[in-house]
DNA sequence: CGGTGGTTTGATCAAAATCAAGTGAGGTGG
DNA sequence: CCACCTCACTTGATTTTGATCAAACCACCG
């Protein structure tokens, strides 16, 4: 069950028949972890990497008043601490928001496929480098955007990387995150957050209830949120 | 003149005298470049890679209506566009904040040596990790902190990184930067950047005039930007 | 049936944006 | 050498956005 990562992996890098049999051949520990848990945490120095499998999990930091910023959200096909095969020490926390199935793959593992095979690790590195440039259009998004434009951004950030693992079509998508976490991500307070809601759910634009988001009209949504893809790079390999 | 570069590289990751040694002879083109000159631009397919060798550089965003964002500052030693190696379209731009003189490295250059050295594969890779991780702080900064605090922690940020490469003291450093592009930086207009310079000024805590920063009360801008260098990851390997 | 966590609403407040008008230093040309 | 121009910085008045504080409300659950 680690095909999302794989067919990931080889839409955007040039892996040949034994790359991908190599990865598929790779020994990982599956398991399942309830919501709001840690996987691991800042000052952390992890020896394994966490494929996401199912479900949803955040990167984040916490200021010293207590405040929480998300740094990323992660779905089916992600590593999100992918760095820590470099980086020993983690900068930040990786949390689940729903329940997951995620994989572990020692470092070991990773460093072994990488030096044996040079596509891996191209791919790899690549994959940590679109993390990179999500990082990028995010500070712009709390830097430079309104609350309603960036709450716009993150929907549509959502569905288009959803709908590449299959999980969210053009009009709604799965969403386990509170209006709290919401506002951890968007760098605005809860309060605020759930009045955006309601304006876009009141325009028509947006509905989100339940865990899931309904698009009522995603070309408003599109331009509100001043949303290209271009950063998420998904094109295909040439 | 890459051994600013070449030096940082060996003191983070692992490198033999073999890999030293490629460093070293690989073929750089080295250019002068005026101050505010567009290095690449979004939308770009660069062939080639830029090592800042002397003065500043920043990537940014601008937004529709015209609103800029700076998501990195860039100074020597750094390769601020090393990821479209993998990552072919540029989704940002990159721009000297100052002259500038920067060696230019070609694609194929960067990825021989990888493949025949994993080492430099492995440094470079951490490379575009460390400012991964510096976005994620960068994130946090705009999101949750407030003007005073995010100057604080631009400043000592780069007083961190500017000791490494032997550009700033304690006490004092360059930084060829106007109020605006500062705003640019934190995500806050010009006026409001100007009061907070001004109100650090007058509590003795930071002076800032004719682009050199010089730091009052370093302790009180650590306390009070929340700065933990971990994030910049510069502990010498094992 | 009462507890609990998430959502909704209202009233007030604070931080930073906006608008507008100086000031001041360095650089250029007469 | 001085007048003037320009760009960056400074200051003040006002407005806006989003934060804060506080209190319901509501659905689900044990």
């Amino acid at each position: 069950m680690k095909t999302a990562f794989i067919r990931k992996l080889r839409t955007h890098a040039r892996l040949d028949d034994d790359d991908v049999s190599a990865l598929e051949h790779m020994p990982v520990t599956v398991k399942e972890i309830g919501h709001h848990e840690a996987i691991v945490r800042e000052g952390d120095r992890p020896t394994q990497c966490c494929l996401i499998m199912e479900g949803f999990a955040c990167r984040s930091k916490t200021t010293e008043n207590g405040q929480r910023q998300i740094l990323s959200i992660h779905i089916s096909g992600d590593i999100p601490d992918l760095q820590s095969l470099h980086l020993k020490t983690m900068d930040h926390d990786l949390t689940t928001l729903s329940n997951c199935r995620a994989g572990f793959i020692s470092h070991e593992t990773i460093r072994s496929l990488t030096r044996q095979r040079p596509n891996i690790a191209d791919a790899l590195w690549r994959e940590t480098l679109v993390d990179a440039a999500v990082f990028r259009e995010w500070i712009v998004n709390v830097g430079r955007r309104s609350a309603s434009q960036r709450m716009a951004h993150l929907v549509m950030e959502l569905r288009e990387r959803l709908k590449v693992v299959g999980l969210s079509t053009d009009a709604r998508f799965e969403l386990p995150m509170s209006q709290h976490d919401i506002a951890d991500a968007l760098g605005l307070t809860p309060v605020h957050v759930n009045r955006v809601i309601m304006a876009l759910r009141r325009d028509g634009v947006l509905e989100f209830r339940r865990h899931v988001v309904a698009l009522g009209d995603a070309e408003r949504l599109i331009e509100l949120g001043e949303f290209d893809d271009l950063y998420l790079h998904q094109d295909p390999v040439s």
